[in-house]
DNA sequence: GATGAACGTTTACATATGTAATCGTAAAAG
DNA sequence: CTTTTACGATTACATATGTAAACGTTCATC
């Protein structure tokens, strides 16, 4: 399982990175404001997980006299699509549509989400196949089953 | 950051999971024998996790003899939705949309596929608002900026 | 220039997780 | 009936993660 995907951060990373991605960049200050009270978490917290931010290189610092300033080193996009990925990679291909249609269904969306949708729908419509080919090792899905 | 959420099973604790749902149960054995190429896991590992899963409650057992049979106690759909849940958790409401049309593009679909996101689209068309209300905290998305 | 506030760094510690060896017991084989 | 084998349980241990205090240094303030 040796986690090897670069680029990985831990749920509480995310909230850190949030709050540097929703400014391009930002003081541990700023932060710790934005974080204090959805998680009750002290500065010091917040200031360690800045430090192994660092370390990891998902962040950047520039220095502002004697403090730092935070600039994101790995986009919210690229973010997102890692742990999209690391979802879909539990799950057989065959399920990724019915996965996805779930989330669709639990989603609230605007008109703009849906043409977007709608015509990346189209797209797939013109490339689908009669049946995914299932990826699984044999045995960890039921897809040999009904073959 | 407590993870409270119930049910949750870790990376590892999931692939073993998996071949569970896949015939429904199964014996420590066949896990062993599903898995040990794909990861290299010796026999003991799987059993640890085997054991982990029980006693959180994600796998109930019967006896056959001296050994068990391990049944699933939770599903995969709903391990797959709590594990989506926890994915959006750290996206804005406003970027779903955008998010699932990503994953919606790298996947392979098929013609059943298709026709229920057609379905599902068709829906939430009608439902759709202008703008998806964003459930950020002040400072962790960038929304509040482009009001 | 002395002091206290602010910053990043270091150290700390409990629990989670990946990975596995060892152990006691029960079943199977000889 | 004894010996080997297979099984689950116990123990082990390194790294990851959440959470935070303590520390040393640098700025700003008196």
């Amino acid at each position: 399982m040796q986690t090897t995907e670069k680029n990985k951060i831990t749920e509480a990373e995310w909230e850190v990175m949030r709050v540097i991605w929703a400014s391009n960049e930002a003081t541990s200050q700023q932060v710790i404001q934005a974080l204090e009270h959805k998680y009750q978490w002290k500065p010091a917290t917040i200031k360690t997980l800045l430090g192994r931010l660092v370390k990891k290189e998902s962040l950047t610092t520039s220095s502002l006299g004697n403090k730092f300033i935070y600039h994101p080193n790995i986009t919210e996009e690229e973010t997102i699509r890692l742990a999209s990925n690391n979802l879909l990679a539990h799950i057989c291909h065959r399920k990724v549509g019915q996965t996805i249609a779930d989330l669709l269904d639990q989603a609230t969306l605007s008109h703009a989400d849906v043409a977007l949708l709608e015509q990346i729908i189209a797209k797939k419509k013109v490339e689908a196949v009669d049946k995914v080919p299932c990826n699984c090792v044999p045995g960890q899905c039921a897809c040999h089953l009904t073959k």
